[in-house]
DNA sequence: CCATAATGTAACCATTATAGTATCATATGA
DNA sequence: TCATATGATACTATAATGGTTACATTATGG
């Protein structure tokens, strides 16, 4: 799946932002922790807050904030809004003339459905505030 | 991840194979109904030998057999076969001078080793034989 | 009103993974 | 000995991703 670090950068990067919940945290800041390019983190915070997990605002003093408390932020909301596909399901081509390869697709997404059914309620299980509750206190 | 397609091509190719497992099927074969190269399922069916899901053997009237029974080989086994670092759990880098970053990555390895816990099961719960009770009768 | 600082975007390059292809060595069975 | 198969290597093409530069736009504060 385009299975990839983004999902990692992007909990990164919100658990930054909840640390402080009150201050806006520019791509800047958010880059140098993640150790990456401040232009990545827009693209990727701009994922986010098509999902509503994140606003932003422009010109002196913006930067990103939450989009809703922390505690209303799951991982799967994070997940759901980077992968866009779904960590599993990509398409397969086969060759029609063959039995088996047209029952393969419908077979394969039946797999990753029940697959995924079991994903999502263990990723709910984790808020962002509960992933902050797990850093380091603040100072 | 590099999430793909080498999950379900190697379904595929185990379905066939499974479908009818007192004979040898050639890469060929299974190339045409997965409508790519024999050399891409040569290279496949080598990461599954290694893993003890297929035996090839050479020469005329050569190809590809189970390796063990098909009620025996799970979508797990395959799963592991093919995917070697997991779905999930990609390096990030991080900066180490940052608190939050020393902490992020043992934290998504948590979370990768709680999601993974929840898929293995749902993936052993599927055989091959499931696979191929599921296909269309043969003739 | 201007300087500063931030996001939003586009363009481009590098890297990586994968698939596809051609080719040849090797092995096997009739 | 010939036909046929895997095994292995090398090369190309393609797509996704990340990194970088550059610039337009927007907001704040003096």
């Amino acid at each position: 799946m385009a299975a990839n670090s983004r999902f990692a950068v992007a909990v990164h990067a919100l658990a930054l932002i909840a640390r402080r919940p009150d201050e806006r945290h520019c791509s800047r800041e958010i880059a140098a922790s993640v150790a990456t390019n401040p232009v990545v983190i827009r693209r990727l915070l701009a994922q986010l807050q098509r999902a509503g997990l994140v606003r932003s605002s422009r010109g002196a003093e913006g930067g990103f904030l939450l989009g809703r408390p922390a505690a209303r932020i799951t991982l799967y909301d994070v997940y759901r809004a980077v992968e866009e596909g779904g960590f599993f399901a990509r398409p397969e081509k086969g060759n029609d003339a063959c039995p088996v390869a047209r029952r393969m697709k419908g077979l394969l997404d039946g797999v990753f459905a029940r697959v995924e059914s079991k994903v999502a309620p263990e990723l709910r299980r984790t808020s962002l505030a509960d992933v902050v509750r797990r850093l380091p206190a603040r100072r």
